[in-house]
DNA sequence: CAAGGATGAAAAATCGATTTATCGATTGGG
DNA sequence: CCCAATCGATAAATCGATTTTTCATCCTTG
C-alpha cells in the first residue's frame, strides 16, 4: 500500500505562510534566525511548521545560490577499508555542516574521473574533494582549475600550484620502515609498488631508499613496479623470484602489492617472517588476526579528512592564498611479518601441510 | 589563481536561447528530443549549446518535478568489500539511467538511519536502497511507509509488506556449507554471529542447523550470538573456549565474526585447519592470500544491486503490485581453512615460533 | 503638528529549467 | 473568399525557496 498512499505533496513555504497569516518571506526570515520579525509571528511561524512537519527543500533553497550546499568527493574506489573509511569521514564532517556529501567512484579511470568531476560541475558543488587516480597533474585537476572549482585534493598527491593538497607523509613513514628493516640487519630488500607515476608512490619508494643507504650504503634495493593494473605486478614477481632472487624482506608500497606479496609467499611455500619479511604500506584490520600477523603503515585516515574538509570549507567560504600542502604523519605498526633474516628455521614450505606449486 | 578566475556565471538556457535566436522553451525541447521544432531552428540550438558549452542544471531541472532524478542509498557502513563494491555498483546503475547516487553511511545505528532517510525525503529522491541495520522492521522502512516513499531493501531482510526486498539466499548457502562440514566428518560445530535480530542471521542460523541435523541428527551444535558490538562476542567465544569446548569447526555468520574467531585462535595458538576448521559468512580479498586461505560464503553483490536496482525504477515508473522478495543464490568457496576433524597432527601451537598466549 | 527615521511585513524579482497556454502564420476546405 | 485546422514558436506559469524592493505604520523630534 505503502506504494500510494500518503504520498501527498509535501507542504511548501506558502503552505507555512497561509497558515500562519504571514507571507512566505516572512516564514524564510524565521527559519534562517533573522531578528526583524515580531516575535508573537516568529512563534506562529515556529507552530505552523510544527504543526505541518515542514522541512526546507534543499534543492529549492539552493537554487539561488551560486555554490550549493553539496560536496562531491571523488575517490579511485569504494572497496578498500581505507577510502571506505574516508568517505565516512568526509560524509560526516558535510553533515555536520549542513552540506550534503555526493560520493562517486572514479574506478581507478583518469577518463572517469573527469566525467564525474564535470557531472559534479552540472550540480554546481560548492566544493570537490579529489582523490585522483594517479597524482594532482591528471585532467581532473586541470578540468577543475579551468572551471573555477574550488576543491582539495587528497591522498596521492604531494603539492599543487592551484589547490590545497593533503596526504599521508609517505616518506617519513617509508623511512620508518626502512629503519626498523635495516635496524633487523636486512640487506637485500625488495620494493613492490604499482605505478610510479603516482606521487605518493614515488614519495614511498624515495623516502625509503634514501634512508636505508643513509644508514647501511651496502643494502641492495630492487624494484619491482608496474603501470595500471595488479596482474603484471604479480607475474614481475613471480619471473623476479623464479630467477632465484632471494631478498630477506619485501615492501610493498600498497596495500595491493601486499596481497600480491602474500600469495606469491604461498605460492613458493614461503613464510613470514622466518623465510621472508614483509611490511605493507596501508593497515587492514584482517592483518592483526593472521597468522603471522602483517606489519602495515597505518594511514591517518581520520585527520587526512578533517583537515581537507577544514581547508575545503575555508576556500568555499571565499579564503584567497597560495595552496597549501599538508602531509599527516604515519604510524607504523611492526608485527610477526618482520624477523631479522636468518633467524627462524628456514623452511622451504615443510613445516605445513600444504606444499609449495610447482 | 584557479580560486577567482574562470568562474564566471554559466551559461542558462536563456543564453543559449538569444544566442540561437529563439525562446528558452524551443531550447528546452531540442535537448528534451521533441520533434515539433524546425529542423533549421534545432541545427542552431544545438550549435549554441555547442559553442557556450552549455550543460543542463540538473537541480533547476528537477525543480519541477516531483521525483527528482535523484537514488539514496543508505548502508551500515562503507569499510567493508561488501558494502564498497555494493555502492560502486549501485552508483553505476543510477548513472546508466541518468540519475545522481547519493550515499550515506547509517553507521549501524538505526538512529541515524532514519535521519538519513528524513533528509533524503527532503531531497524529494526518486527511490531509496536501504540496506537496514537489523532488518525491514526497523524505524527506517516505516518512516518510508509513513511518508510513501519509494524504495527496495536489501541484504539485512527477508521480505516485507511494502517494498520490495533482495538479499543473498542465506539459508540456502548455509545449509551447503552444513553440508560441506558435516560430510567431511564434523560432529562438533560452533556458529558465532551477531544480533539475531537480524533476519539474515537468522536464516543462516536456522539454514544451517536444519540441514546439519537432516544429514547427522547426531551433530553438536553450539551457537554464541551478541547483540550490536563485535566485542562481547569476542569475551564470550573466549569463555566458551576456556571452559574447554572443542568444537572441530567454526561456523561465523558474518565477517565480523570471522575475524573475531581468527583472533581467537591465534591467541590459543590453534592453526586452521589442523586444530579446528572455519567458515565464514563474506568473502574478502585477502582471505586467499593468508595460510590457510579462508573459506568463505560469496555474496552475489552485482546481481544484489543490479536486481534492486531494476525493481527500483520499476517502482519510481509507477509499477503498482505486491511487493516482491528475491533471493540471490550465493556460493560456496571451500579453502583450506576447512579439513577433516583429527586428520592432521593435533598440534598446541607448537609449529609456530609464537608461543600460545596464556 | 509635520517631516524624517525606524520598524516590520508584504510584494515582487530571482534562480534555471519545464510545461502549459497562447498566438501568429500558413494551408486547406467549403 | 472566408473560416478553420495545423504547425511552430513564444509568452507565461510553475517548482520552492531567498533576497531585494516597496510600502504602510508608528515613533521621534524640531
Amino acid at each position: 500500500m505503502a506504494h500510494q498512499g500518503a504520498q501527498q505533496r509535501r507542504p511548501s513555504i506558502h503552505d507555512v505562510a497561509s497558515h500562519a497569516g504571514v507571507s512566505a518571506a516572512t516564514v524564510s526570515k524565521v527559519l534562517a534566525g533573522v531578528s526583524t520579525v515580531k516575535p508573537e509571528n516568529a512563534q506562529r511561524v515556529l507552530d505552523a511548521v510544527e504543526r505541518l512537519g515542514y522541512r526546507v527543500d534543499p534543492l529549492a533553497s539552493d537554487m539561488r545560490r551560486a555554490k550549493r550546499r553539496i560536496i562531491g568527493a571523488i575517490m579511485p574506489e569504494f572497496e578498500s577499508e581505507f577510502f571506505g573509511q574516508m568517505v565516512t569521514e568526509l560524509e560526516g564532517l558535510a553533515e555536520q555542516r549542513g552540506y550534503t556529501l555526493v560520493a562517486a567512484s572514479s574506478r581507478e579511470s583518469e577518463a572517469r574521473e573527469k566525467e564525474i568531476l564535470a557531472r559534479m560541475h552540472d550540480w554546481r558543488v560548492a566544493g570537490v574533494v579529489l582523490a585522483p587516480v594517479r597524482n594532482e597533474h591528471g585532467p581532473a585537476a586541470a578540468f577543475m582549475k579551468a572551471n573555477g572549482m574550488t576543491g582539495v585534493l587528497i591522498d596521492r598527491v604531494l603539492s599543487d600550484d592551484a589547490f590545497d593538497t593533503v596526504s599521508a607523509d609517505s616518506a617519513a613513514a617509508s623511512a620508518e620502515v626502512a629503519r626498523m628493516l635495516v635496524g633487523k640487519g636486512h640487506k637485500h630488500i625488495l620494493i613492490i609498488g604499482l605505478a610510479e607515476g603516482a606521487a605518493t608512490v614515488r614519495a614511498r619508494l624515495e623516502g625509503f631508499r634514501a634512508q636505508a643507504l643513509a644508514l647501511d650504503p651496502s643494502v641492495h634495493i630492487d624494484v619491482i613496479t608496474s603501470e595500471v593494473s595488479v596482474e603484471p605486478l604479480r607475474s614481475s614477481l613471480r619471473d623476479y623470484f623464479a630467477r632465484g632472487e632471494r631478498p630477506t624482506a619485501v615492501y610493498s608500497l600498497l596495500l595491493k602489492g601486499t596481497l600480491v606479496a602474500l600469495s606469491e609467499f604461498r605460492r613458493r611455500g614461503w613464510h613470514c617472517p622466518n623465510d621472508i619479511s614483509l611490511v605493507g604500506f596501508d593497515d587492514a584490520e584482517w592483518m592483526q588476526v593472521t597468522w603471522p600477523a602483517i606489519a602495515a603503515v597505518v594511514q591517518p585516515v581520520r585527520q587526512i579528512a578533517s583537515e581537507a574538509m577544514n581547508l575545503l570549507f575555508r576556500r568555499v567560504e571565499g579564503l584567497v592564498g597560495p595552496p597549501t600542502a599538508r602531509l599527516e604523519p604515519c604510524q607504523v605498526l611492526m608485527r610477526e611479518s618482520v624477523g631479522s633474516p636468518g633467524s627462524g628455521p628456514h623452511s622451504g614450505g615443510g613445516d605445513r601441510q600444504q606444499p609449495p606449486l610447482s
